[in-house]
DNA sequence: ATTATCTATAGATCTATAGATAATGC
DNA sequence: ATTATCTATAGATCTATAGATAATGC
């Protein structure tokens, strides 16, 4: 076997395997549909990576890293809090946008699959104490000087993540029900970014008035 | 057959492949295991609905339905925009809390059976010209008399959607990662449900200010 | 006579593996 | 000699149905 032609037909496993999964989902993606598709044998899925379940393993786990590596590319540029906060939620836009399909994955899999969530875990210990503290600590100070309104730093994080993700997720469903296509649907995208920051950052306000107004 | 004997066993496999299908999702529910805890023969399942398809379709209709139905129960009450809108976000809330794995049966089916949508659609057709114009036109109104900021009603009710949905679709896997409890897990939903509301109205404010300090 | 229930099984998957054969590297 | 590829198949599902049997309503 040259080197070339192993690591191409393996490859070509792992990737169709990727596309098919992220697509379709673990359960409805079957190992000979992934040969068919990468043109070789169904018994040559299973003499790269012995088991279905392993193979979407290698997978899950290469996207979690991925994932969350980004997020600990820290930035830490000289911003005020609301600048720095409008970066970050553009950024996390922006991965999800060129993994459109991953928030489907996730749920899709961590819920099915509950056991596939102690990887999950693993690779995420590391994340709360980086993204997490930090922004908590900076939070607590701009809470402290009135200049945003007292928030608990997980409730932002999942509010971010909230208004981001949910468009990913919803993408399909959306352009069926709407008959939306592909470059309507970006179009809405790009001011769906524009709108999440502006309604984060809109709600961290101080709020004594309305509180007062409107909330009971 | 007693109408009485025969009504159960009907109604036995419906409540149960409902509340299997709700649980593990379409594909990972088998007729088989339908009928061993209905106490039952496989077959009857068939019996009864004749394919597996028909029969999720029937639950999926019904639950549809049923969502869509709460919402058209319009509350004309004659209060302040505000407070109206904080009273649907609630609703929404607690319609979701009620049924908390409708959001994880719809994103999934949905995405994975794109043919569903088509139940989906024509059981939405009526909610637009109600629900949504009639918020569309309210929205209108204080948006010119600027009494809160200008946004596409379109995005007001994705952002409460998101932020209100993505709880129950995370669930579990924020159960996982915190090792909550359910009752932790309720506290914490009925925290999210002030907050969302907060984070709601008061990102709808006038934001002159803000917007010329912070976004670009 | 009709409706409900059961047994049994066809036919379609799908995963995983055993074992033969071909290609490559030494 | 080792690694990659193929063929063939075991064994486990799962859905759907045919056909026999039991229960009920008239």
């Amino acid at each position: 076997m040259t080197i070339n032609k192993e690591a191409t037909n393996e490859q070509a496993i792992l990737e169709t395997a990727e596309r098919l999964f992220l697509e379709k989902g673990f359960a409805m993606t079957s190992t000979t549909e992934i040969a068919k598709e990468v043109g070789c044998n169904q018994a040559m899925v299973h003499y790269y990576f012995r088991t279905k379940d392993k193979l979407f393993e290698a997978i899950f786990e290469k996207k979690i890293k991925m994932f969350v590596g980004i997020f600990l590319q820290t930035d830490e540029e000289n911003l005020p809090f609301l600048q720095k906060l409008q970066l970050k939620i553009e950024r996390h836009f922006d991965i999800l946008q060129e993994n459109p399909r991953l928030p489907f994955l996730f749920f899709n899999e961590l819920t099915t699959h509950p056991e596939r969530m102690d990887v999950l875990k693993q690779r995420l210990q590391e994340f709360p104490k980086t993204v997490f503290h930090r922004l908590n600590s900076e939070l607590k100070i701009e809470i402290e000087k009135g200049s945003i309104r007292p928030i608990e730093t997980i409730d932002l994080i999942l509010s971010i993540v909230s208004l981001n993700v949910i468009l990913f997720l919803a993408c399909p469903i959306v352009k069926k029900i709407t008959g939306m296509s592909d470059d309507d649907f970006q179009i809405m995208l790009q001011r769906r970014k524009k709108e999440n920051v502006i309604m984060i950052i809109n709600s961290l306000r101080p709020l004594e008035i309305l509180n007062e107004k409107c909330i009971k």
